[in-house]
DNA sequence: AGGAGCGATTCATCCGATGTTTCTACACCA
DNA sequence: TGGTGTAGAAACATCGGATGAATCGCTCCT
């Protein structure tokens, strides 16, 4: 293995055994070089992968420190590796989107605060009226985020966090060609938020399924549409071009 | 922004662009370093964090390389990420199990071809007679990763396989303390089993269900008891030292 | 035709030097 | 006394060049 390699192995080591802690602040990169047995040159190149996922936050004139680590933290470089994707993983990504979703909104319905839940229903009334596109997009995601977060579980919001983003575009492209995609998501949003006040899981269960189904729903159809792949197993990248 | 993260930046960007396409090698260093304006050591600290999460392959002698850029892939990094959480974190990642496991075995009993189940219900009996701890685990984590490729969703699939990883120190901790606790994954496995071949997703739904909360039960039946932590809702980091 | 050897290419690692940012401490002034 | 500004130290950022190691492809010999 490169020495390089072997030193993110260590750092990591370091930390997972508790040597380093959250907060900590690493020796300055001459020393621990010297420590592990390299040169300053790859370790700073260890030290800048672990810094890309989230591990280590490295800060100029300052230190080089161990971040919170909190599931939350960590799971947002699924977001960047997400950004990898092409159009066609954005099925597969929705599905799972759709299994998650759902669980967190019955979660939700049950562990929310009411003071949480209120300040929902004003998010969602907000566009309520004549919601400009990219309001009601930012919304959107703010609406899912919230109930993501009121699920409880770091690591559900911070995987739905990601899961939404890149679903993002699509959720544009459904705009652009259904003009009542914008009402749609607003009445969903809308009973979701009833099934929440009315602390009924399950009720907040079905509808976000069907929030969620009908972005897949209609996905499905554009894909299928536009390149006559069978979406009903593997679906093997039909790039075109 | 640093020139690095500016230039980790401008990699991702070639790709997500299609100008580096998976599988293309990139310019050396020398010369893609004088593209983007910066020194060699400053790309190569970029390779290397882009080359963590597998969005690179960078081999001596030869070249660097896009990866296929599979979601099996990139997820995978999930898995590394994860390895840092400490215990506090495992509740919430075998929650997000519980949620997405189930939904996978169902989705397997409808995907899954004959074959596939028949090979998978001679794994499950392997383990049947008289399991040394370590075969059970292994044939243990084979079975779960079999169904979830057979969910036929790489993004699902490589999830629950990061998911899992982490919750084998938990199954270990269950062997150790729960004599029986052999019998009773085998016994899931089995039913697990008789319901894909039975093509009875929602069965298959409920006996994953049961398997993967038998597990989180105990986990947090035992970390209760070890730091009386409530878990209903936040579990704040009880890091005890 | 097939295998061994050689050279070119490319990444791996190191060293030393200089720039930039941040923090700290202390002197200074109101 | 208390706030403030600045000089210096500390730590990371970036660079250029040099040398080692691994790989690939071509040539030559059998």
């Amino acid at each position: 293995m490169a020495l390089t390699d072997e030193a993110i192995e260590r750092i990591k080591g370091m930390i997972v055994s508790g040597e380093l802690r959250p907060g900590d602040r690493l020796p300055k990169e001459a020393d621990l070089a010297g420590r592990l047995g390299l040169s300053r040159n790859s370790l700073r190149e260890a030290v800048r992968a672990l810094s890309l996922i989230r591990v280590l936050d490295v800060r100029q004139g300052d230190g080089t420190y161990v971040t919170s680590l909190q599931p939350e933290v960590l799971l947002d470089t699924v977001g960047f590796v997400l950004d990898f994707h092409r159009d066609d993983s954005v099925m597969h990504l929705l599905e799972v989107r759709r299994i998650l979703e759902p669980a967190a909104t019955a979660m939700a319905a049950r562990l929310m605060s009411d003071d949480e839940i209120e300040s929902l229903g004003t998010l969602v009334e907000m566009t309520d009226g004549d919601p400009d596109l990219n309001d009601l997009i930012a919304a959107d995601l703010e609406f899912h985020r919230r109930i993501a977060v009121g699920s409880g579980n770091p690591v559900l919001a911070s995987l739905l966090e990601s899961l939404s983003a890149p679903t993002l575009r699509a959720r544009v492209w459904r705009g652009l060609t259904q003009e009542n995609a914008a009402a749609h998501t607003v009445e969903q949003h809308q009973a979701i938020h009833r099934a929440l006040v009315a602390r009924e899981p399950e009720l907040a269960r079905a509808w976000a399924t069907v929030h969620i189904a009908g972005v897949e729903d209609w996905l499905r159809r554009a894909l299928g549409a536009a390149n006559g792949v069978d979406h009903a197993r593997g679906m093997a990248q039909p790039r075109t071009g």
